[in-house]
DNA sequence: ATCGAAATTATCGTATACAAAAATAATATG
DNA sequence: CATATTATTTTTGTATACGATAATTTCGAT
């Protein structure tokens, strides 16, 4: 946990705009989240831009940043991306794991039923995110690791939007199950198309159907 | 064109990491950055925040910020990620593209050809920008095209890499029919499946092999 | 009264100054 | 002579100051 100024203010206006404190559109004044959370404007600005660069905040040359809260249209988007993501992070690990990763897989996998015995679904979630980390080092491409990663982290603050948040814990466990079965057969197909469903199971027909519906938000 | 110091400054790193004039691990010292362009360490810092976000260089608190130039392997791996996102693009379009979408997109293709006639490759390479323009546009994604568009952009400085420069126009049109006509017939697996060899016509194989040599650089 | 131009104000972008932390050099001690 | 400890220097991170540009207001002319 970095102490820097800069970050607080990066967290502190991420956390708000995922809270919905911040709505779409909102100037982000320097001024005021200088004073808000007694900065200088200086890392304030650094902040800025590293909401900017993640996609958090719009910058207009001479006029300031404002609040790029997505839609939920686009959290929908962003989930689409990430089961291709997940899917193309097993398919690859399918076909490249070695037998000391299957095993870390497994060991992985065996933490999350763990958790689903205390039923603790706060320690599902950290198990959870080990065993996606053993297929992202698995699928032997540390860019796509690194940026799958990264649309995981930044969909966590929307996970309240997943309406299934209880009582999934023994179906993910399933579908973790047969995933290390696809990797551990080989079968590419299989651990591409149960990892896509893993993340969104409504699948992309449920966006196909609100694209349909009205095109923006 | 953006007159801003920081952004000056920030292309200007980023030209010199892409021709190799800044090699892998340099460290990007402020004071001789903000020398050397002519600018404060203000906007040099700013630049340096860019960079790191857009995973050119990497920072360590208190210590500095290093280029992270991206090794052989890693173009790779970003070539591989690179052709399943466009993949992605065009399966989606095969099942969502709407009429009009279609004609554009076979409009942008006509462009192809003339380039072709033309026997001028720089036109083909803004034709083909165009092309795959109308896919993403039409796959309903905007979060998908954006990171497609960035990572192409991110690509487009190491395109030295890819050994078959030219003589390949010809063989990319074909391509470009192919994917045409899965698209009209919303036939999503060839449309996929053309797409990403279009990208990386070795494929996930020549990876796999890499892989098998030696793990780092 | 309304529209437009000039003056004012506010805010962005940059430069500089300062404080804190780390790297380096120097000195002391075994 | 090597190592540990302290002093010096360098560099990062933050604050403040200043200039430039866009937004706002004021004022005058039609």
């Amino acid at each position: 946990m970095s102490n820097r100024a800069a970050t607080k203010v990066f967290q502190g206006v991420e956390e708000q705009i995922a809270t919905g404190q911040l709505k779409d559109g909102t100037k982000l004044d320097e001024a005021s989240l200088a004073e808000r959370f007694e900065v200088s404007r200086t890392p304030v600005r650094e902040a800025l831009l590293q909401l900017v660069g993640s996609g958090l905040a719009t910058q207009i040359p001479k006029r300031g940043c404002f609040v790029n809260a997505p839609s939920f249209r686009e959290v929908i988007e962003m989930f689409e991306v990430m089961s291709e993501l997940e899917g193309m992070c097993a398919r690859l690990a399918a076909r490249r794991i070695s037998d000391e990763q299957l095993n870390d897989l497994k060991t992985a996998n065996a933490g999350c039923e763990d958790a689903i015995r205390y039923n603790d679904s706060d320690l599902y979630y950290d198990r959870n995110v080990d065993f996606h980390e053993c297929i992202y080092f698995a699928c032997g491409n540390r860019f796509l690791a690194t940026e799958t990663r990264a649309l995981r982290r930044r969909l966590q603050s929307f996970r309240r939007l997943q309406l299934r948040a209880r009582g999934r814990m023994p179906q993910s466990l399933t579908e973790h199950i047969e995933i290390i079965d696809a990797i551990e057969t080989g079968d590419v197909y299989k651990a591409d198309e149960i990892s896509r469903r893993h993340v969104m199971i409504q699948g992309e027909r449920f966006n196909d159907l609100l694209l349909h519906m009205e095109y923006d938000q």
